[in-house]
This record gives structure tokens, C-alpha cells and sequence, in this order.
DNA sequence: GACTGTGAAGACTTTCACAGCA
DNA sequence: TGCTGTGAAAGTCTTCACAGTC
């Protein structure tokens, strides 16, 4: 099993990891101390060899006859994922999305944390976001020296997304997670993922302008989703293993 | 070529689309006519071979020892992702994130165009965004019927997700963008696409925690991005076929 | 000489199906 | 009996490499 861990997880069991995580989650708050492949498969919206290969790769956590223990599972996939400590996070451009971004469960969590915000609008600088003071890029040296962040995250605009990435570079930001819709390029240790909306438009457009092609199907984290029918009354409040929580949240809609 | 059409085209091509249609439009506004597949990749971030196969599926576009013609080639993908027409776009969810959605560039072009937006927050039922007037999700059907819209994008909180969700289907809308945290249950005529932000926070969290584990290289779509060197001084203002706007840009981040 | 389009090879992922364990 | 872990099979995507074209 050590060696298990020297092995590379392929890259689709990584992006699947999180979502695993979030389903065990769920689940432990709900008190629930076992899950089957197929429980956990159904919950994240993949299917139960899948489930089970991804996990394989953790190492044997599984008990036959029986499935996996929840809380345990959630230990490893947590530790695996780097979740059992804390990541401090800079965020650069501090528009309506780097404020949904600060002020996002995804981004306050324990294991992230937003140490430092910056902007170059006057306007914005001083203004205090998720507990965070809004400094003007131009100190991005000083701020990096004070907070030591371990990742940059890109909210600014396209046009200046290049320029942001080089000097989070410079400072020795090494993880960039970039919002802008660019193709950044940095030197080869820098490791940069990118989230891009409008791109995911885009390919909802184009599979709704050809309704001929079978939609590669049930999703992985990235993919299309075409989750487990509902059908009879599309409208129903859907059971499945999701969060029961009263609506209308009582949470503002970030 | 005709039959080309008919011919499923690859997933992980639809993605790409997108991104070779960014560089093009780019690649216009610089006046350059023609592009080898070399350039192009270059300018998307992907391989050459990627390149070429990928635009070989949609037809044959390239001139031997030429390279694409620009123009044609960008009225071409246009057309393929159906951005030669106007897509009606309905977003749930008006905090930061449906804010900075609303007026990004994305989803206010030629070929998207928010029609309506929705909340469950009075403070903000009423107020116009992007041109829109934001309603109350209660007269969702409402507002459907007055805008057809053919696109909902969920940007409410993961425990709304699935109700709203559940509600678009029902009336009618069966393309879906979902931003919350959750998987999504829906019949299987309902496409569904999904953002997820801690989601690729925590993939990047991963990979700075296996430092050992050499990352899937050069990106995909959505994958992890290790551009082109650009060794020895890291902090330059990189090349490339980037956009050369001055920096600070004079458009607000959002 | 330069570059595309594409079969064929290779690499990677998913799915199957079942042996083996609780 | 119920379920995991995993080889092997199937399927998919990427890369190679080169014939053919401009």
C-alpha cells in the first residue's frame, strides 16, 4: 500500500477526489457511517466501478461485503488532497468575482484561506473584503513577503492577466489558479489551472445548436452532467443524497 | 465533408473550440490573415497535431504549405459552436458571482445576452443589472414566458442548486450552467454543464502537496496549463501571442 | 520548402466481470 | 449474500510520421 502512494493518480481521479470529498461530507453529516461504491457513486454523479478504481488508488480503504467507512475514507481523501492543512490564498482583482471568490465556502474554508487581496482601482484599495485589506498591486512584493501565500488566484481582467501571472511569478507565487480568459504562460515549475465561464457557455451553445449528437454522458467533475433521471415530474424537489437544507436559503447568494 | 458533420465530434475537441476561437478573434484584431497549426497551438496552448486534427473534424480548412486562412477559419468554428446566433441567457442568483457573470464579456456578446435575472433577496429584486431587471424566483414562470430564455445559468448557493434547478426544468429550460457546489439531478433532455471553483482550488491544492507527482502537462481546455518556458527571467512581460493591451487596464476588474 | 490531413501507433481511461473476502 | 479490488477488455484521445498539396 505505501507504494501504492508512489504511484501518479491518473489526473480525471484527482478532479474526481474533491467531489467524493464533498459527497463524504455530506454524508458524515447526516450521520451516515457506510457507503457502497454505488451509494457514493450515485451522490457524485459517476458510476460505482469508477468509484471504486479512483479509490483503489488511495489504497485499500474498502471493506468487502460491507463498502467504505465514512468518516475514515474522508480522512484519507481529505489528507490525499492536501486538505489537512491550511493553503493561504492571494487573490488579484478584486471585481464582483474576486469578491464572490473571498467570500466563497470554497475559498474560507479550514484548509483555505484568503490572506491577501489586491486591486489597482483606487476605489477599491483600503476596502476591507472577507477580513482582508485591499492593497494596490504596485505592493504585491510587500504583501507576499507579509502573508506568504502558497497560491495566486487570477480575477482580473484578460488583458491584464499576463502581466499579473508574471509578477505573482516573480514574487514566487507557484500555484496560480487564473479566472481570466487567457492562455498564460509561465515557466514550467509555475503550475497554473484554469477556470473559464464563458468557455463553458460556449460548449453548452454548441451542444444545444446540435441536439443530433449524443452528449458524452454522465459527468466527470468538468464533463456534461446528465444525472440519474427524475423522471415523471421533472419539478419535484429531487430526493438523492443532496443537502435538505429549508429554501429560500437563508444565506446571501454569493 | 458533409458527412464530416454528421460525425460525432470528440469532447474534448468542443472544449478546444472555444479557445482556438479566442486566439482567432485575437489573431484578427492583429490584422494576420493566415495562421499555421503551429502558431495556433501556440497561441491556444495545445500541440500542433492537436490542432490540425481537431479543426480536421470539422472540415478541410487548411491550405497545404499555407496554413488556415483567419477569417474563414474563425467563421467556420463561429458557426460550428453556434455563435452565428443569439443565445438567451436567464441567470439565477444575483449575488457577486451573478453580478460579475452578468456583466462579464462572456455572457454580454454578440452571441449570449442576459434576458433576465432572479433572486429570492427583496433587497435585491428590483434592481437592474447588465440592463436587466432582477425578479423574484417566485415569477419565474413568469419571466420565462416573457423572455424565452435557452440558456439558465445557477448561481445560487449549493443548497438552492438542485430546487432551482428543478424549477428551470420545469419551465422548460434544458440547458443548464451550474456554478453552486452540487451535483445536479435532471431528466436526461436537460444538458448540464458545471463550474466549480473550490473544486479546481483544491485540485491545485493537490498538486502543491505532490510536488514529487510530475503534472499532466500542457493544458487541455481545462486542464492543468504549463505554457511555454519563458525561462531565465521569469517576471518579463511575456511574449506570445497575448493581447498587448497597456497595463493597468483602463476597464473595471470584474 | 512549408504545411495540411490523416491513417496507424501509442497512451491513457473507463468499463466489465469476477475472484476473493466479510 | 453483498461488496471490494483488480486484471483484462474495450473505448477514447493524443501523438507520430508521412503522403500529398500548394
Amino acid at each position: 500500500m505505501a507504494d501504492r502512494l508512489l504511484r501518479q493518480i491518473p489526473e480525471p481521479t484527482v478532479v474526481r477526489l474533491p467531489v467524493y470529498q464533498r459527497a463524504l461530507v455530506a454524508l458524515a453529516e447526516r450521520g451516515v457511517a457506510t457507503v457502497s461504491s454505488a451509494e457514493l457513486a450515485d451522490a457524485a454523479g459517476v458510476n460505482a466501478a469508477k468509484v471504486r478504481k479512483d479509490l483503489s488508488q488511495l489504497g485499500t480503504y474498502g471493506t468487502p461485503g460491507t463498502g467504505y467507512e465514512v468518516g475514515f475514507l474522508l480522512t484519507q481523501i481529505s489528507r490525499e488532497l492536501g486538505l489537512d492543512r491550511e493553503w493561504r490564498v492571494l487573490i488579484v482583482g478584486m471585481g464582483n468575482l474576486g469578491h464572490a471568490l473571498a467570500r466563497s465556502r470554497g475559498f474560507q474554508s479550514q484548509s483555505f484561506r484568503v490572506v491577501a487581496a489586491l486591486d489597482v482601482d483606487p476605489d477599491r484599495v483600503g476596502e476591507v473584503v472577507a477580513g482582508v485589506r485591499v492593497a494596490h498591486l504596485g505592493d504585491l512584493a510587500a504583501v507576499v513577503c507579509e502573508t506568504s501565500p502558497s497560491i495566486g488566484v487570477i480575477a482580473a481582467p484578460a488583458a491584464a492577466a499576463q502581466d499579473v501571472c508574471d509578477r505573482l511569478v516573480h514574487e514566487g507565487v507557484n500555484a496560480i489558479l487564473n479566472f481570466a480568459p487567457a492562455i498564460l504562460a509561465a515557466p514550467n515549475e509555475v503550475l497554473i489551472r484554469q477556470v473559464d465561464f464563458s468557455l463553458e457557455l460556449q460548449v453548452l451553445a454548441f451542444y444545444q445548436a446540435h441536439p443530433s449528437r449524443d452528449v458524452p454522458a454522465t459527468g466527470d467533475g468538468s464533463g456534461v452532467t446528465e444525472a440519474p433521471a427524475q423522471s415523471g415530474v421533472p419539478a419535484a424537489r429531487a430526493g438523492g443524497a443532496r443537502d435538505a437544507t429549508g429554501y429560500p436559503s437563508d444565506e446571501p447568494w454569493s
